[in-house]
DNA sequence: TACCTTTGCTTAACGGTGTTAAATTATTTA
DNA sequence: TAAATAATTTAACACCGTTAAGCAAAGGTA
């Protein structure tokens, strides 16, 4: 019987559907507030039946992952396929990189355990700021008097933090394998003396 | 009275005592299985009291926070301190910064939002090394045959991978103001130019 | 057509969460 | 000793993820 057939479509398609609910919701809420019930609410459907389609919560966030680094992997070939040189081609695919994340901030989330807990928090409280000032006035002390804008500091500043904080995150992120550790270090010890070096 | 002053003291140290209790959970179970009733039970008390002490359990979670970087910043000035040059004062400082997120591995997450959510997943699906083994390729063509060694090409692999991604944390944690925007993609611009060029 | 079985879906429930209000116990004060 | 206040607990609410039981419609079979 043929409608075996448009029933399975019908699976498929609620299976999208609980995959796209589930986007949606966090677009407008946040991960945090992504629940089985609002996900059932919006598919208009109850709760216990997005166990026929997903083993449980977990697993609705691993496919969003899964699908995400295809769309990036995607991405990445489109931006590296328009040039021709490998160093033009690896800058396109960075950036490339950089603009799937701002595109699609609720899935680099996810994908990278990017989390946003408390920046109303952060405003309000002055000793969050006590490293970051104290890095700044460092940099500006290493910067010529004739340089010390607020945008070349700024620049400076956010370049070693990346690198540092990127490098933690990573480390962070994946368990530590013991046997990398003296590579990040040494990433970290050349990428801190090249940012220093550069700042002119 | 003087008891007044003992009563005093005892509800400055229970104050203390959810913070560490917290801590301690966070540190045997992760921040996932953080409730107030698990706090309530290692401080011997009921759930109810901790809201006598702090407003909700994000309150908890921003005096830690807090904590933090106290701790940081008084971390990173000793680091300095032991130094005279700016240059090797900034490094030291950033060395600091290194070794407290990794001597401090649950504060660090909660200061500045690292998850690791699905670390066994990772390894799992083949998708997700997607990105990572495009730009790996990429990155072995720019090295010249004599340097190819895996070490070599990890190092500039993290290497980029920590200012790209660090970049992007850093300006999903904040909230975007419009205005850094462009400095922040100068400062991408820049250090993947950097890092290409530094291949040798 | 009548019966049985399968399917799709819902309701109800369990144990957990953060949080609040009421009740209870202990302590201080008059 | 009695009243007032403080300290603490119990009970409850609304939510969460998840599972088991129940029901109603559809399909197949005699």
């Amino acid at each position: 019987m043929a409608s075996k057939e448009r029933i399975q479509r019908l699976k498929e398609e609620t299976r999208v559907n609980i995959l796209e609910a589930s986007l949606d919701i966090v677009k407008e809420e946040g991960w945090q507030s992504l629940s089985m019930r609002k996900i059932a609410d919006k598919i208009e459907y109850t709760a216990p039946i997005i166990y026929e389609y997903f083993a449980n919560k977990d697993a609705i966030l691993n496919e969003l992952t899964r699908q995400g680094f295809v769309k990036l992997s995607r991405q990445m070939e489109e931006a590296s396929s328009a040039h021709t040189s490998p160093a033009e081609q690896l800058e396109a695919m960075w950036l490339a990189y950089w603009n799937f994340a701002f595109a699609n901030k609720e899935l680099y989330q996810v994908m990278y355990g990017v989390e946003m807990n408390c920046c109303t928090f952060e405003n309000s409280c002055p000793d969050i700021q006590g490293p970051a000032n104290m890095l700044w006035d460092k940099i500006t002390e290493l910067v010529p008097k004739e340089n010390q804008t607020e945008e070349y500091i700024c620049t400076k500043y956010y370049t070693f933090w990346s690198v540092v904080h990127g490098l933690i995150s990573i480390n962070m992120t994946r368990q530590t394998r013991q046997s990398t550790d003296d590579i990040n270090k040494q990433v970290l010890k050349d990428a801190i003396s090249g940012i220093i070096n550069s700042i002119k």
